[in-house]
DNA sequence: CACAATAATGTAACCGATATCATTTACCCG
DNA sequence: CGGGTAAATGATATCGGTTACATTATTGTG
């Protein structure tokens, strides 16, 4: 491979002025870049950046760390990240960490040995162990208020409660919660508004109605059999997110109930599935493409002037009003 | 930044026994290490590893350009890429590319600038202008036969041939294609497959029977809706992926057509929705997660030993038998 | 104990670019 | 044409590691 020297050596000329007739091309006189340029050409040299990158010490690299990629939701994430990265010069590292501390860990590690400029967590954990100074991160999607570093979310306290509410106002006394994993910010967050409408409405909150998922389609499945099983069947059904509405959907149906005649149901996140399904699904639609660029601008702003105190960005929702949620029928006793 | 002077300043050692100790232990001394341990561990030293790779001269990186990270069935891929990337110790920088060639272009020059070892193409266009030697770069999911490099597919001919053999023996005679886009191979494949079964089952092809589509659900939406229009509508339809059949589907509903009754309706790739769709699809499996883990493994191959020639490795394929296609009713003429 | 063989450590070149500083060349004007 | 300034170019240190080779210390053996 041709480098600079190579380059130099033929147009006759030093390496320094190879490099500046390619950084600073008006410092040459059209002469010489001539000769250089017909140089470069004839070797086909391309730079090493390698080289650059490390004399500059700087990467235009971002890790991505990201718990799935394959899940719809991220992959949108993943997607405004890409073109919000590709239009200030930097590139994406993407992780699949499935949750991973240790995986986590590792590639924050790349921050820390020079490899990557700064990196973009997706889920509440701060992968730097004893790190020292600012934090070269950005926390989206799920997060905590405690959490060290500049965050992007949405009030997803505010969208669970705003969900319940409108659940509530369609006559439904008895709703059930599709949660997530447990030890989930985002499942302590929704869990929370879903509680605070119900309250408000004088409605009690009732443990036995909440069933447990994994966040997939299977589990949502899984949980909605289970919600058959109630001595008295909730009329609405409030999941946590779209996945597992529309595997609560599949139970409900195989078991001959109708959506939303017999039983709401109601998701969240609103992924592109959620409107081909039938009925297409009453949820709370998120920005997720806006997660991802809100992200990496942050992360650049941060990366180029060290004095951008953390801050906390919030994204804004919307309840958006399908067909799979009605007006309560009266309730079922099995 | 501690750097490995500092470090071998305070051991009281040489910068190479530093190295040493870090790189092959039992070269050096127990004494000596400890002293060494014990400064870097004083120091919190982070070895540059851009320094590493810049003088081994390998990023151990690989490009992975996707025509669209927040599709699923990509989204899989990538996930299987990741795993298998991780493993060997490497990285995968994740490129959205939309297609854009210029975009190709641009990260391919990565590899051709020493800041990648290889690159992973997801479609069939080889982003390496006048690349001379051989093209580090695997060709995956959508590739043409004469690619200059390995490539790893599955056999979509025979994947629509076996899909349509299987509509016809459900007794279907006037079967619908909703294609993808026009210039994509995958399509010319899929289509060659289902010309193919249609004509040694003695059935004649229509190209009024064939619909365009972009592979997004909207489009097959539209493309159900225009089957509707026909004026002797079909009984089955051969969707070339799995969310056109989600969006067609949602299209004969909307005019009360049964599936699979009224029309039955195939996909392609076996996402993860098609199993919790009303009603599931019958469709072709798609191993995904091996196509990024194989493009991988064979590529990190192909960068340690340069030997190896272009292999066309072919995954398989399997029909998936849901209840979205059936027994074909009497046609019927709009 | 002397000397060879081996182990441990140090010195310095090197990877490929950039940038500072020194030097040379070009240009302008009296 | 000389002197001064600006423009162009060159020589070289530098980034932070690795490694070939040189040197020194240690161990073993006759």
């Amino acid at each position: 491979m041709a480098n600079i020297r190579k380059v130099a050596e033929l147009a006759g000329v030093s390496v320094a002025t190879v490099s500046r007739t390619l950084q600073k091309t008006d410092k040459v006189s059209t002469k010489t870049r001539e000769k250089v340029m017909h140089a470069i050409r004839t070797l086909d040299y391309q730079p090493n950046l390698m080289a650059v990158k490390f004399r500059s010490g700087k990467t235009l690299t971002i890790v991505a760390l990201v718990p799935d990629v394959a899940n719809v939701f991220f992959a949108r994430v993943i997607s405004g990240m890409q073109t919000e990265a590709a239009s200030h010069g930097y590139s994406i590292l993407l992780v699949n960490t499935l949750g991973d501390e240790t995986t986590e860990a590792h590639y924050a590690k790349m921050v820390q040995t020079s490899q990557a400029d700064g990196l973009i967590q997706l889920r509440a954990y701060n992968p730097f162990v004893d790190y020292n100074g600012v934090l070269p991160m950005i926390n989206a999607c799920e997060v905590l208020e405690t959490a060290p570093c500049t965050t992007v979310t949405l009030d997803n306290y505010a969208a669970a409660k705003s969900m319940t509410e409108h659940l509530i106002s369609l006559g439904h006394t008895k709703i059930a919660l599709i949660k997530g994993p447990q030890q989930s910010p985002l499942t302590q967050q929704r869990l929370h508004g879903y509680k605070d409408a119900l309250h408000n409405a004088g409605l009690t909150f009732d443990s036995s109605m909440m069933f447990a998922s994994d966040f997939s389609m299977s589990s949502g499945y899984l949980a909605g059999h289970q919600i058959l099983q109630c001595s008295t069947r909730p009329t609405a059904v409030f999941c946590e997110n779209d996945e597992t509405a529309i595997g609560a959907i599949k139970a409900f149906k195989e078991n001959n109930l109708q959506v939303p005649d017999d039983i709401s149901v109601a998701g969240f996140d609103n992924i592109e599935f959620s409107q081909y399904c039938d009925p297409p699904l009453t949820t709370i639609s998120q920005p997720a493409e806006e997660f991802g660029q809100t992200s990496v601008a942050m992360l650049i702003n941060l990366l180029q002037d060290k004095t951008t105190k953390s801050a906390k960005v919030i994204l804004p929702f919307e309840l958006v009003m399908r067909s799979s949620t009605g007006i309560a029928p009266a309730l079922t006793t099995n």
